[in-house]
DNA sequence: GACCAGGCACATC
DNA sequence: GATGTGCATGGT
């Protein structure tokens, strides 16, 4: 992929605090939309931890508004917030600097940030080893046959911890192929019905599902 | 007008 | 546990 498409150069955000806000506004939403909402906060001069602590919740809902969602996101945004003033003083660094392991799960008990924006906040943000599993990962290793269509986050996430060596560089660069592919070639069904497996991995489907999920697809 | 986009929480069965 | 639904803008 990287010979195809070259380097992705990901995650595009200025500061690690945009980055984390750019995987909340980016949730079921296209990137462009929430690059334009990151441009708002940033003009309005608000783009910093004591700056959306300080913002009251309506007006952070309008200045994201074209990420769509905004009054979730900001709720989301204001939440993560409070704990990172609660719990590390509004400090990045000394939120990066915890444990991975026991950071993930603080970040996880944040209302509004599953695995993977989680996942987004400590590889893009924190440049730890953890890899992102999106849509598109999913879809992409679903038509390969590596994966049942009904593999969980956890599931997906194994497979790839398992095949990879722990490296931020690697999964931050082919995270960010695995999106562009996507985009271009790999469209949602049912548009892409007519898209072929390769004919000689649906023949080991099963076993394939088996020895990287641990059972057999259901579908 | 329908579908899609770098999800998540919650209700219901 | 599986399945469905709300949240909402902007591009194609």
């Amino acid at each position: 992929m990287q010979a195809a498409l070259g380097p992705q150069g990901w995650w595009p955000g200025r500061t690690r605090f945009e980055i984390i806000v750019g995987a909340i506004l980016t949730q079921n939403t296209s990137w462009r939309n929430a690059a334009r909402a990151i441009r708002s906060l940033r003009e309005a001069r608000v783009l910093t931890p004591p700056g959306l602590a300080a913002l009251p919740q309506t007006h952070l809902a309008r200045l994201i508004r074209s990420a769509g969602h905004y009054n979730i996101k900001a709720d989301r945004l204001k939440r993560f917030l409070k704990f990172l003033r609660h719990r590390y003083a509004l400090s990045l660094r000394r939120m990066f600097a915890q444990q991975p392991s026991v950071l993930r799960r603080e970040l996880l008990a944040v209302r509004g940030i599953g695995p993977e924006t989680a996942d987004a906040i400590l590889l893009y943000a924190g440049d730890i080893p953890s890899f992102v599993v999106d849509a598109y990962t999913r879809r992409i290793f679903g038509r390969h046959g590596l994966i049942p269509s009904d593999a969980t986050y956890e599931e997906v996430q194994r497979l790839l911890l398992r095949a990879l060596s722990p490296d931020a560089q690697q999964f931050n660069e082919y995270h960010a192929l695995l999106v562009a592919v996507g985009k271009d070639f790999c469209r949602p069904q049912p548009r892409c019905a007519r898209c072929p497996l390769r004919p000689d991995l649906e023949r080991h489907r099963p076993a394939l599902a088996r020895r990287f999920v641990g059972r057999p697809p259901k579908k």
